[in-house]
DNA sequence: GTCTATAGTTGGATAGAC
DNA sequence: GTCTATCCAACTATAGAC
């Protein structure tokens, strides 16, 4: 369930081999500080020691820092684009688009909460990155983004939500204010947070406290 | 009213000796450099070129760079409060507080806007700072919160909001979900933007456009 | 595959002339 | 006050032993 499930299946292959699991220590290492640290101030010798390795060791894994954060950064997009969806689709094609909302809106807080590095580390990053490395994720975080929109609009076409509404307006508030509890999905109760949320978008017909 | 127009007010003294003119220069040029690139990619040689001064010649008027831009910290801070406050004591003693929310809102909308500097500056900056830089600005981001949330906690103890509002997590997603438009405060109409913000924290009484 | 050691860069700090 | 020149620390990248 939790956005770091999907590591396995993204790694090219799947073979245990004692590379590729340390690869995978590297890829975890490196989500970890940087989520902690940062951009710029994530030395390769913090990933290093976090995976217990020599620091130059790590280049026989990734040619570069650059190329090690692409793969921290591409891994976190799409595992927490398939982890949105997976529950989503878990739902069935019967769900209303409200229910389907609300888990997303499950899955996205749940992708930030503490004990996940990926989505975390990605969100502090995107603002960090070197405007070509930026450049080259634009349609990956589009395509997040994108999802949602269609979330929203197939809700308003259902009727549950105003005709009028401009669904990539809120789609943009929406993701605002749920990225602005990073690191504190956990704290207080699971249901009260989203329950918030749900009503700020115009969703309060599951009993929202604010009614 | 722009966020910048407080700057005189900041430097100390007010003087315009030749000096403190190239030091508000300097800190305007910071201010730009630090929005566009962040903090680590930023470079003396950036903030010096768009001053039109020379690397070394910052240091005259900045020990560090450190320093440099805690300058640019504190200004940008001071002064988006400043902003805000300015615009809602405007109103009056006699306004309601859903009314000063609204000021509030528009306010901070505008110091987000394009051709202002430091607020986005900051916005950028504050999850990329080193831990002890973090630190000593917790404080008056702290303050700036808690001038949001007082304002929350007025419209709940007037009835303008839920009797059983979590202020403190309205406030977050609240910020959140404005500070999601940086360097789009000005994409559309400004009424558009400030009314979905206001009807999503459940002021609608003033003809939002979504109910 | 992983280590140690080193080469190469980058960029902030500093000194001293003008 | 501002410039040029230099120093120095930090960190990535690379080479070669084991």
């Amino acid at each position: 369930m939790s956005v770091n499930d999907v590591r396995v299946a993204i790694d090219a292959g799947g073979q245990s081999t004692k590379g590729a699991r340390t690869r995978l220590r590297i890829l975890d290492a490196a989500a970890r500080v940087l989520r902690e640290k940062g951009y710029a101030a994530t030395r390769l010798s913090d990933i290093a020691e976090v995976a217990g390795l020599q620091t130059g060791s790590l280049a026989f894994h990734f040619r570069s820092k650059n190329e090690l954060i692409d793969e921290v950064l591409r891994h976190g997009m799409t595992a927490g684009l398939a982890g949105v969806r997976r529950s989503v689709d878990r739902l069935g094609p019967d769900a209303t688009p409200a229910v389907r909302i609300e888990a997303a809106v499950h899955a996205h807080l749940d992708g930030l909460a503490a004990r996940n590095d990926y989505a975390p580390a990605v969100l502090r990053l995107v603002d960090q990155l070197p405007a070509d490395t930026r450049r080259r994720f634009r349609p990956t975080e589009r395509a997040y983004i994108g999802y949602w929109r269609d979330l929203l609009t197939a809700a308003r076409e259902a009727g549950e939500l105003p005709a009028d509404l401009d669904t990539a307006l809120l789609t943009r508030l929406l993701l605002g204010a749920m990225n602005a509890n990073l690191g504190r999905a956990d704290a207080g109760p699971r249901g009260r947070l989203s329950t918030a949320i749900l009503f700020m978008i115009g969703l309060r017909g599951n009993g929202a406290s604010q009614e």
